[in-house]
DNA sequence: TTATTTTTGTTGTAAAAACAACAGAAATGT
DNA sequence: ACATTTCTGTTGTTTTTACAACAAAAATAA
């Protein structure tokens, strides 16, 4: 069991208890029971099936939200990291089963909210709450935009086109024209959704071509 | 200017006004100066780049939302019909500006809530904005998760793939192995991202090799 | 009704992707 | 440092798709 004041000033400042001050946190934190665990390298949080009651905030690490096509083969829906939630929308619709898992990429630390305990306990009564769930509709939305986004960018109909308009994004994220990516090629390929010997030589032609640079996985836009 | 009065029924059992009673619903459409407006087809309701500030409910119709990709094709996101919400997760995010359009895909009747003037008049002191907000999460909960589905559905690397997952999933959602769809043959491809011909092909196919019966647009799952 | 427009299915061809196999590079462990 | 494993790029082959062109069917308008 972690330490949890050790991340204080960190869960204070992520968008899930924005706009609270000190007593507030402490007494939602106590509320939901706030615990802090420690994942490691490809374990998995959550798996598809199961019924997700808990908020899961991401204080340290990177956790791949995935699904596995029923013949073998791996969608990377979402790469997620420090300060970001996991699977809210199963803990928003009710009697809903994860349809996905979340599996670290690397050793990853977690704050762990029960969600469910606190909100059947203190219903109306606590104040806290409706800042709070302000909030988690905030990051929904995010979220929300977020998929659309992705679904534009594997809706593109080459490989060419889908690197491009991933990088474009990067790029605008970056407010550059250079970026690093986290992905190592097989995770950019599941991600967008294409042979990864197929994209690897697009790769390369997207540099013969002088479009892009790019150095192991750090990247630049050119033109 | 269509009576709102006329849509009450509809409007109180909405999953937005979910668990509110006459006079609280009564006071959040005043406070959300609530109209009706008629759109006809093919109109545009948002257009890429808008500020949302509103919340808009279908009454009755259908909307496509979608996405030019700049070479000109058409991604259809998602298509929306009664009780359905539109763009939520563009109110939900501040200062966002839509990404996508909503277009009618027949005349369509569309209850527009003045979100943002309300939030701002009522802030804190408004008890119905609890019930609202907490509704509103809800729904983007389920949102999101459709998203998710989505995504899964255009990852699949064949046409066949492709379709058949759809058709699982509308086999699911109307509980029977037949069902009728929506969309015409380019809709379809269009939200399913692949060329329509190669798909009418593709169904013919299916349909040879006994996995699926059809007639213009009621299918049925074999097998 | 007939004419006109829209939608759907079919086919052949060209382009792109997946797949498989492998070699070199990089990272990791000992 | 060395051996071993993982990652990345390259190539040829097969499969699948997109695209274009057209005919048949269906829907719509006159």
């Amino acid at each position: 069991m972690e330490r949890l004041e050790k991340y204080y000033n960190q869960i204070k400042n992520s968008p899930v208890f924005y706009g609270m001050n000190d007593e507030e946190l402490k007494g939602l934190l106590e509320c939901f029971n706030a615990r802090v665990r420690k994942y490691e390298k490809e374990e998995m949080i959550i798996r598809q099936g199961d019924m997700i009651s808990n908020i899961y905030l991401i204080l340290d690490g990177a956790v791949n939200i995935e699904k596995d096509s029923y013949w073998g083969r791996r969608i990377i829906i979402s790469r997620l990291g420090k300060n970001d939630n996991l699977a809210l929308s199963f803990v928003g619709s009710k009697d809903v089963e994860s349809s996905v898992d979340a599996i670290t990429v690397e050793d990853t630390l977690v704050l762990i909210l029960g969600y469910e305990k606190c909100t059947s306990m203190c219903q109306n009564a606590c104040v806290r709450h409706k800042v709070l769930i302000n909030n988690l509709f905030q990051i929904l939305s995010k979220e929300n935009i977020e998929l659309i986004q992705k679904i534009e960018n594997v809706s593109q109909k080459t490989i060419r086109d889908k690197l491009m308009t991933y990088f474009s994004n990067e790029a605008q994220k970056n407010h550059s024209n250079t970026f690093s990516i986290n992905f190592n090629r097989q995770d950019l390929a599941d991600y967008l959704n294409v042979d990864r010997s197929a994209m690897s030589f697009e790769l390369s032609k997207l540099q013969k071509e002088g479009f892009i640079k790019y150095d192991k996985n750090h990247f630049e836009l050119l033109s």
